[in-house]
DNA sequence: AAAGCAATCAACCGCTCTATG
DNA sequence: ACATAGAGCGGTTGATTGCTT
């Protein structure tokens, strides 16, 4: 009988496990790193954890008005392409992005798009000239009857969805929502337009042991790598029953579990 | 103080894509 | 060309936290 894979919410230890695999097996492989780790979790509850906590590349903390702007502008071009977006913002995944999204923005959105679909009837209608005196995008909408910045975004997108523009052009559209540049450092269509040009990504974790390891079967690498690890490895995957919860020698953090520097963020690990 | 509600976020699920044999 | 496994992605859920009444 094979033990079933643990769910849920990981532990300290779990994590511990988790980074010094990663330090040394590079995060790649999932399952391999999983097994390996002696973690009774799949390879890819292993990578989410990684990818959206333990990754020493990852910012914490509030979103900085440049980053909402990117996510809004960027969403408003791509949709819920959230690991694409992520890639636009250094340190923030596309879960943290589509969870902030989810909340913030659509919310705001919803708002404005309210406020587009239905205009006071008094006003000079939905045109595009109450748009052009609408304030920041990020402001909120209080009490001003203008839509927000993520509306115009709504209202545009559904019109492009469309396939149409209603003579709403898209220069137009920017001019009136573009922050000034130093807020997010891109030049419109030019940054946008190179699309998949622009891979900022961390390179994946090199590890010595890596090329090794994939030429390799796991029954074999099984007994080799133990000798690599910087904790025991119990029966674990390879028996039936894994038996304790080994306790590591090692004090690894994020930080110190390697020595490679990270490409996304220059963080040396 | 406690109950109810909303917001937030970590984690899982199922699907698709890609690499490999 | 096809099958398979692993990785990645987007959607969704559930637990936790914070706020309001």
């Amino acid at each position: 009988m094979k033990e079933e894979t643990r769910k849920g919410p990981w532990t300290e230890q779990e994590d511990r496990q988790l980074v010094s695999s990663v330090g040394l097996l590079g995060d790649r492989r999932w399952d391999f790193v999983a097994k390996v780790s002696g973690l009774n979790r799949t390879g890819k509850s292993c990578r989410l954890r990684w990818v959206n906590y333990l990754d020493p590349c990852l910012k914490r903390g509030r979103m900085t008005p440049q980053e909402e702007y990117l996510i809004l502008e960027l969403h408003s071009r791509w949709g819920n392409r959230w690991s694409r977006i992520a890639r636009r913002l250094p340190g923030r995944t596309d879960n943290e992005i589509k969870n902030y999204w989810r909340t913030h923005m659509r919310k705001k959105a919803q708002q404005g798009r309210t406020k587009v679909a239905s205009p006071p009837q008094s006003s000079a209608s939905s045109s595009s000239s109450s748009w052009q005196q609408s304030a920041h995008p990020f402001e909120a909408p209080s009490e001003n009857p203008e839509p927000c910045g993520a509306a115009m975004v709504a209202a545009v997108r559904e019109k492009r969805d469309d396939g149409k523009l209603e003579g709403y052009p898209m220069e137009q559209i920017w001019d009136e929502m573009v922050p000034p540049a130093e807020m997010t450092g891109l030049s419109r269509y030019e940054e946008f337009c190179e699309d998949e040009a622009c891979n900022i990504s961390c390179s994946p974790m090199s590890s010595p042991l890596w090329d090794y390891s994939r030429d390799t079967s796991f029954g074999k690498i099984d007994e080799e790598f133990k000798m690599f690890l910087p904790f025991s490895i119990p029966a674990w995957s390879m028996e039936e029953n894994p038996a304790d919860t080994q306790t590591l020698p090692v004090h690894l953090s994020p930080s110190n579990a390697s020595s490679s520097t990270c490409g996304r963020c220059s963080i040396i690990r």
